[in-house]
DNA sequence: CGCGCACTTGATAAAAATCAACTTCTGTGG
DNA sequence: CCACAGAAGTTGATTTTTATCAAGTGCGCG
């Protein structure tokens, strides 16, 4: 039933975990640091003074960092592991908003603050992240009115892909959305390798379905539709994307 | 079949237009500046440096401000009448974003720009906005640093609606959908009138299943519904709430 | 090597889009 | 001022899509 398969082909979750406990060591930080939208290339002084004011955190496998409701006082940059960041509705059925990878910005974007968290942020595995505070945060932007600059335009860029295009979703058919998914896990967590574009991230089928806005029984669908095609290969856990450009073909409206 | 009417009952398009040709005063654009959430309460004389910065243009009913795909660089303040922003797929079905009166932004929010713009704005009825470059922006930002703040602020809590709640949809049943779309809109434009919460606000069936990304015939199934029910009043473009708690209701997943 | 969880698959039901015909409102021109 | 044409809205029948419910199956960790 399933596409034939080569015996020797690697079958297990690709993705290096961090070993807990754990401690992001100072060159790992700045390194994050000098990767984030917010503070890339702001020269090594400017990227120490920040460095000082975040404190590091770690988290386990499926812990929360923050649940929607909390008060949101805090920034906090992904340093290693993946973070998720959705929604779960009473009924247990949640949704995804984003899976974020290191050097990505989460929580308390404002200066001043919403007052609470309207979603959740969930360590996907074994995760460090650094966090400020709103306090903290304003006297960077003061100190480096650039970085303002690019607060307003990274907010300005989300927010426009949130509302229209492929992040914030909505439109189009659930095979669409899936695809559309699919692609944007692969530009961030994507890894060439020898099965396609291996995702670099423990994506169960109800993780996708969140994502994709849909249920884990219709993406299953979906997908086993795809591995017949030869467009994708996935199994417990893990997705590779094996033709990016019929994926593509699929995501767009007309193409 | 519908409800019993009073013949005495008003039957218009419940929106004063303004009429072309026609400037903005400036006063008016005064108070616009000074009701708009980036520069409200600066003081008289930096609204003034602000107004001088600032062009105005009038749009007639359904002309184009400006379409998805052009070039992006200035920043719009309505000052009076309408804007709808949305996209046209190539099929004439139309998604709606959003519809802003008086003192709200669009365009181009960044100060160094997205490139182009990811969907179109147009007059609904014949406005008048004011717009300003981003290279003008830039300096009111370097000349009030609060105002930059405020974007920060006002830009976080855009990216979080859309991405949740209300203005962002996606999620929940059409009906749902579409009690969210009109109780966001009677926040906005709502007036306390003798047949309930008028909508201030030319809406179409086409406008409002743009907005509930659904279509116009289920649109007015609803709506039918809900005028049964004594929910809302509804004619040719124009809506009444008549019960916004039995709506709230409705659009809750919990109620 | 086996146990359980994630995934798959099938059958059914519900929701909403689509297609199509018809009604009503509005403003425009005779 | 009335009639008429076109736009806007309503309603019905049908199809498509997708969620839901319910068993299986097999992958991969211990």
């Amino acid at each position: 039933m399933t596409t034939p398969r080569d015996p020797q082909e690697r079958r297990t979750i690709p993705l290096a975990e961090i070993s807990l406990p754990h401690r992001c060591p100072r060159p790992v930080r700045m390194t994050v640091l000098d990767r984030s939208a917010y503070f890339h290339g702001l020269g090594e002084e400017a990227l120490d003074r920040i460095d000082r004011r975040m404190r590091t955190s770690t988290w386990a496998e499926e812990e929360a960092i923050y649940r929607a409701g909390e008060s949101a006082e805090t920034l906090y940059v992904v340093a290693e592991g993946r973070v998720r960041i959705g929604e779960e509705s009473a009924a247990g059925t949640r949704t995804v908003t984003d899976i974020l990878g290191p050097g990505e910005m989460f929580g308390a974007m404002s200066s001043l603050g919403e007052p609470v968290h309207t979603r959740s942020a969930t360590a996907l595995v074994n995760s460090c992240t650094l966090r400020i505070g709103q306090d903290a945060f304003r006297e960077v932007l003061v100190e480096n009115p650039e970085v303002g600059l690019r607060v307003v335009d990274d907010l300005a860029a989300r927010l426009s892909r949130a509302e229209a295009g492929s992040g914030g979703q909505g439109a189009g058919s659930v095979e669409q959305r899936v695809a559309r998914s699919l692609l944007r896990l692969g530009e961030k967590f994507g890894r060439r390798s020898r099965e396609g574009l291996l995702l670099e991230v423990p994506l169960s089928r109800a993780d996708l379905a969140g994502l994709a806005r849909s249920t884990p029984e219709s993406v299953s669908r979906v997908m086993s539709r795809w591995k017949k095609d030869g467009v994708v290969d996935s199994g417990r856990r893990w997705t590779a994307l094996k033709d990016v450009e019929q994926l593509e073909g699929i995501a767009e409206p007309e193409g």
